[in-house]
DNA sequence: CTTTACATGTAAGACGTTACATGATTAA
DNA sequence: TTAATCATGTAACGTCTTACATGTAAAG
């Protein structure tokens, strides 16, 4: 197995929705993937720069009126062959994912019960709020972005991130219950 | 807010569960907190270092009868005093998790849904096999180790595990069904 | 005239894995 | 004698974030 660049093929697939530029780039996983996967600048100017390099994606220095220049970067048919190859193969091992939380809740009878309640109910707060997130990104989507070919898809994801959340949430709740006796 | 190494307390923590070696640091983590974190023999060995160093911990040089030597580790009463406070401490924001899996759902118009289909199935396997994974270490926790002191939160973690394994096994089940129509 | 949004980029460093290197002891 | 388990450690590399650096243009 080659080791493959994950974040490479997050921007292969971006400039396929419309996304062309190291900014609308940003502002679609901020808005939209910001769930399940998160890119900052310092990775993607370096990345846009690679696929060009390794002949995946075009440039093109663009001005506009009113805004400042920009460059549009353009999957080539090598990219978009990439893009699909990698689509194809089926995903590794999932990863192990990181749980503060969890980590101090293994530590907890070190702990007085009341601080540990407040500790969950802490991370109580965070999931509830990104569930309303959710919830508000669904609408949006639902409302205006239906015409875009690739909603029916964007909708399942965020499908995942609320059944998820919401059994999190539960949990949360329960475990306050049981941590009260 | 000064930047916090979890992986440090999360040593400093195991330390307290009867691992006092970075080997059964290491058989511990990879047995019981899996499925929320992980550390490798290169983080683990110089961590360990460094907490002594920092004098949080203390080495000594052990012989055993019939296996090779180790070096045994203790917490200092700075190193509890140092793990007490880091359990105190509200945890920080919830990281996103990487789900390459809705990476690619999410630019799967791309593809025919028979092969997004066959993704999620693949997804679906290697989470049911995370599940029972979970049961297992359940049922050895309930039956060999209710004498330990830890063992109510090792299964309050466990829960977690269960519960949001199986929301994510349900959005399988039903998304594939959404697709095949 | 100042803030916000648009726009691109780099350097340092934190974090983490993998592969490598070594060696003791036991059981088959 | 060979494989498995116990045991410790490092070097190279990949990934990613943060902070920094720079600049345009519109709107208030």
């Amino acid at each position: 197995m080659t080791k493959e660049n994950h974040t490479k093929y997050a921007i292969l697939g971006l400039l396929t929705t419309g996304c062309h530029s190291g900014y609308s780039i940003k502002q679609m996983i901020d808005g939209s993937l910001n769930h399940f996967w998160k890119i900052s600048y310092g990775q993607i100017y370096p990345t846009l720069k690679q696929l060009v390099e390794e002949g995946l994606a075009t440039v093109k220095d663009t001005t506009q009126t009113g805004k400042p220049n920009k460059k549009e970067y353009y999957l080539t048919s090598d990219g978009k062959t990439a893009l699909q190859s990698w689509l194809n193969n089926p995903i590794e091992a999932i990863p192990t994912e990181k749980n503060e939380l969890l980590l101090k809740l293994f530590f907890s009878r070190h702990q007085h019960a009341d601080i540990t309640i407040n500790q969950i109910d802490h991370y109580l707060n965070q999931l509830t709020e990104r569930y309303h997130t959710y919830l508000s990104i669904e609408q949006l989507i639902t409302e205006n972005l239906l015409d875009q070919a690739d909603s029916p898809f964007w909708l399942i994801t965020l499908d995942y991130g609320k059944r998820t959340t919401k059994a999190a949430i539960e949990w949360c709740e329960d475990t306050q219950e049981k941590l009260k006796e």
